[in-house]
DNA sequence: GTTATAATTAACTAACTGTTTAATTACTAT
DNA sequence: ATAGTAATTAAACAGTTAGTTAATTATAAC
């Protein structure tokens, strides 16, 4: 079937288009529903016929988002050989979807400086899927006698905390770089290179002499 | 003298250590001129006597904060006799008084997280103070023989970022190990063992072999 | 075609928010 | 005492916001 006039589907996906674009930009508090609204071309009404409320809404783009994530870290994971390589592979495709999708960075940040304040359950589910993604690979690493043992939850904190930051940062750091020249703020470092450098660095750090 | 019925000082004072809490618990936007002036126990007017508006009171706490964790960081990083003690004192300064002021991580990722989008200068400057600190250490150790030659941006990311996430999360962590045992959430790790762990991780991968 | 249902709309509301104002009270210097 | 100033107050204002409602239109089933 051509466009109709009315198509359910197709309007919630306008919503949840405009909703992710705003809600990343300017956080939960500072997006209005007439804001998504007005992005979508959808009346501020059928925000709530379809979503029940504006933290339903929140709630919808932060699960798929998170949902998203995973599965590509996931699936990065598995077409490993070597242990090494799987932690190689985490940190990469971690860093690719951060660049791809620089609003995620901004909106797991946000959650995470107020202890999960509007998502409890859902997001809380989803760090925790993902850090027992690198969780395992550090325990088998170790039980390999490939990996010095460690403490995971910095290990995944330094991990996730720069690239998160780094994405964030990005345009923060080129400004500072046109100021001053004299500091380098990496502002050209390709998401490539720092994932190679933060890779190298846990490695050398893991390894038994 | 004795307590008087008028002292702007102990007004401005009594502003202050509410809108530090609250703006940390919540955020800018979540925080109201209402919810400081209650929580003050000041009329609310007297806010804007004082700060001009809610932007000026956040830049005034937002400014405080920075200005304390950056001499406190100066300071320690002083009486060091060695490159690869001062990284210690940078790392183990800055993980004490995160854990002692704890409302300073959720503030910086939250400006972090949207690009200092409510204080520009400012902030711009302080953060830019700290990592100039680190980067002094990194690039001395290098010309001293003792570093490799590194990424000073993403280290620093590394460090703070690891660093206030595991602050933010601590309720968060508690919460899940509770939940669930199997999963090690480092929830009852004291801080210094965190930043201990933090800086060794980093040396390691450092050090010139 | 009629009917039932699902999608859409414009207008509305009730509460909230940052900021101002005009009046009042306490303190200080003379 | 008095006058001037600084601190404090209650009330109000104008704008914004999440959420609702009752009516209207399209679609599909029969």
């Amino acid at each position: 079937m051509a466009k109709q006039k009315r198509d359910a589907e197709a309007t919630k996906a306008k919503i949840l288009a405009s909703a992710v674009a705003l809600f990343s930009k300017n956080g939960f508090d500072a997006t209005t529903a007439d804001d998504i609204a007005k992005e979508s071309g959808v009346n501020k009404a059928l925000i709530y016929y379809y979503f029940k409320n504006k933290a339903g809404l929140y709630e919808t783009v932060m699960s798929g988002l998170f949902d998203a994530i995973y599965d590509e870290v996931l699936q990065a994971e598995k077409c490993c050989d070597s242990i090494t390589s799987e932690l190689r592979a985490f940190i990469e495709t971690y860093a690719k979807h951060a660049q791809k999708h620089p609003y995620f960075p901004a909106l797991l940040l946000r959650e995470l400086s107020d202890s999960g304040a509007h998502l409890p359950e859902m997001m809380f589910a989803s760090m925790r899927r993902l850090f027992i993604l690198l969780s395992d690979i550090l325990r088998r690493g170790e039980e390999e006698g490939v990996f010095k043992k460690s403490i995971p939850m910095v290990l995944h904190f330094m991990i996730i905390g720069s690239l998160n930051l780094l994405v964030t940062t990005q345009p923060l750091r080129v400004k500072a770089t046109q100021m001053d020249n004299e500091v380098d703020t990496c502002s050209e470092c390709s998401m490539e290179t720092i994932a190679e450098y933060i890779f190298n660095t846990i490695k050398t750090a893991l390894e038994v002499k």
